[in-house]
DNA sequence: TCATCTCGCACGTTTGAACCGG
DNA sequence: ACCGGTTCAAACGTGCGAGATG
């Protein structure tokens, strides 16, 4: 036997899954061109996995958008796909954490983002039911672009600060384990704690890219891939309201700063015990500052002077304490789950995941009339069914060229249960009008739902 | 001038190889 | 030769603050 993480652990990267979208009526053609830098022009836009869940009706490829997304509420949403019969319908999954996510969005969660990548605080981290223990699935993470706008933190608060920008190429991020069994997943929490956010969008290491500034809603994809039973096909997407997030590249609410360094280990250095504490550190500096001036002395008048004395651990005061700023607003998150949502507030859609990212053939908002990308023929490569170690093959070839292919290496698994052919495709993404529209759901530019 | 971003720093945690004894 | 426990160093993950950028 052996575990899916050693068989799969090269697909714990990120995985664009559309190209970015050209320059549309929505958008300020004035940011068109950055964009071409991103353009996929070999990628497959024929349907995504059509032959990954071959049983499933154009119909139920949709994914609807998080209902509540204030993109525009003058667009109907589309009604939710009926449960896809490949995926068990009792998928039910919950967040591990969500306390302490609630914690953070209650004073609006900040996550710092870099150009190398840096993790997700708190972490996603979940469990799933409901699936058929032998049968294998993929579980992914998005993220969505929520509120249309950017962002800013003004007198103590966040504000809608003008449009949102262009959004950024598309990935998702695969957990490293994927594919596994059902059991596997069930067996223990689900975390993505290796998933990391990054504002370059030439970002060659597979991290989900954001803006900065920007608000998003992780989204958490259960994607059955088959197994030994023939189960396979269709997917739950799961959304949790208290773990939207806003992109930062420096905190702004200094109570985000002082939750982080309290609940996250690695900040425990600066923690007020901590030698990286405000306190040590002024310590340090004072220290440095008169090592200098004693190196400088010594320079000067060598014999003339003792050693230098840099007994400066006497504690310095502590700044003043200023009162925590006051509390945003409680979130008035309209991320609320629609009807069939499971008991642990998360959304799900049983679907086709060919609809990972919008209505298939509908207008996008990108492009004007007539630009609908449109489906190449199959690729003549594609092998169904797959040798068993096969999985990387079931990528179309047309990925070969992207960014997606470094995070791809690694040993072959010894074994592996055959899996129908693994196509994504890129749709059109975000529907019309949902993301772009003006801040206008934002009355009086409230700060945004943490 | 201002808001935002980048980078280097110091410190703590994690990870895995090397070592040791049973 | 194998196994389990310990040690240690390198890699990695943090927030901070100064300086750069637009």
């Amino acid at each position: 036997m052996y575990h899916p993480s050693e068989m799969f652990s090269q697909y714990g990267g990120s995985y664009p899954l559309r190209p970015p979208p050209p320059p549309g009526a929505g958008y300020p053609q004035s940011q068109a061109p950055q964009y071409e830098a991103f353009r996929y022009p070999d990628i497959d836009a024929a349907p995504k996995l059509d032959s990954f869940f071959p049983s499933l009706e154009p119909s139920g490829r949709l994914l609807p958008p998080a209902p509540g997304l204030p993109y525009g509420s003058s667009q109907a949403l589309p009604p939710g796909p009926p449960p896809s019969a490949r995926l068990p319908s009792g998928v039910r999954m919950s967040l591990e954490n969500g306390e302490l996510w609630k914690k953070f969005s209650s004073v609006g969660t900040e996550m710092i983002i870099t150009k190398a990548g840096r993790r997700m605080f708190p972490q996603l981290k979940v469990s799933v039911t409901g699936l058929d223990p032998e049968a294998k699935y993929l579980l992914l993470v998005d993220v969505l672009p929520v509120g249309g706008s950017r962002y800013k933190w003004h007198s103590k608060r966040w504000e809608a600060s003008g449009k949102a920008e262009l959004p950024p190429p598309d990935r998702v991020y695969i957990h490293p384990d994927s594919p596994a069994s059902g059991a596997h997943w069930m067996r223990q929490p689900v975390s993505f704690h290796r998933l990391k956010l990054t504002n370059n969008t030439l970002d060659p290491h597979g991290h989900l890219i954001v803006h900065s500034m920007h608000r998003y809603q992780p989204r958490v994809h259960v994607i059955g891939a088959g197994g030994r039973r023939g189960a396979g096909g269709g997917c739950a997407s799961f959304t949790f309201p208290e773990t939207q997030f806003l992109t930062v590249t420096a905190y702004q609410n200094p109570q985000i700063t002082q939750l982080k360094i309290e609940s996250n280990p690695f900040a425990k250095g600066f923690r007020e015990n901590g030698m990286n504490s405000k306190r040590e550190r002024e310590a340090r500096i004072k220290r440095k500052i008169k090592a200098n001036e004693c190196e400088t002395d010594v320079g000067e008048s060598e014999s003339k002077k003792g050693p230098c004395d840099s007994t400066l651990t006497e504690e310095m005061p502590l700044d003043h304490q200023q009162p925590p700023p006051p509390l945003l607003p409680h979130p008035s998150c309209s991320f609320y789950p629609t009807a069939g949502t499971n008991p642990s507030g998360a959304e799900a859609y049983v679907q086709h995941p060919a609809a990972f990212h919008g209505l298939q053939g509908a207008p996008s908002p990108y492009s004007s009339p007539g630009q609908e990308m449109t489906a190449p023929p199959p690729s003549p490569t594609a092998k169904s069914p797959l040798e068993p170690s096969d999985f990387r093959a079931m990528l179309p070839t047309s990925w070969n060229s992207l960014d997606i292919i470094p995070f791809l290496g690694g040993p072959e698994p010894p074994d592996a249960s055959p899996f129908p052919p693994f196509k994504f495709s890129f749709t059109p993404y975000p529907p019309t009008a949902r993301v772009y529209g003006p801040p206008t759901s934002y009355p009086g530019s409230q700060p945004p739902m943490l």
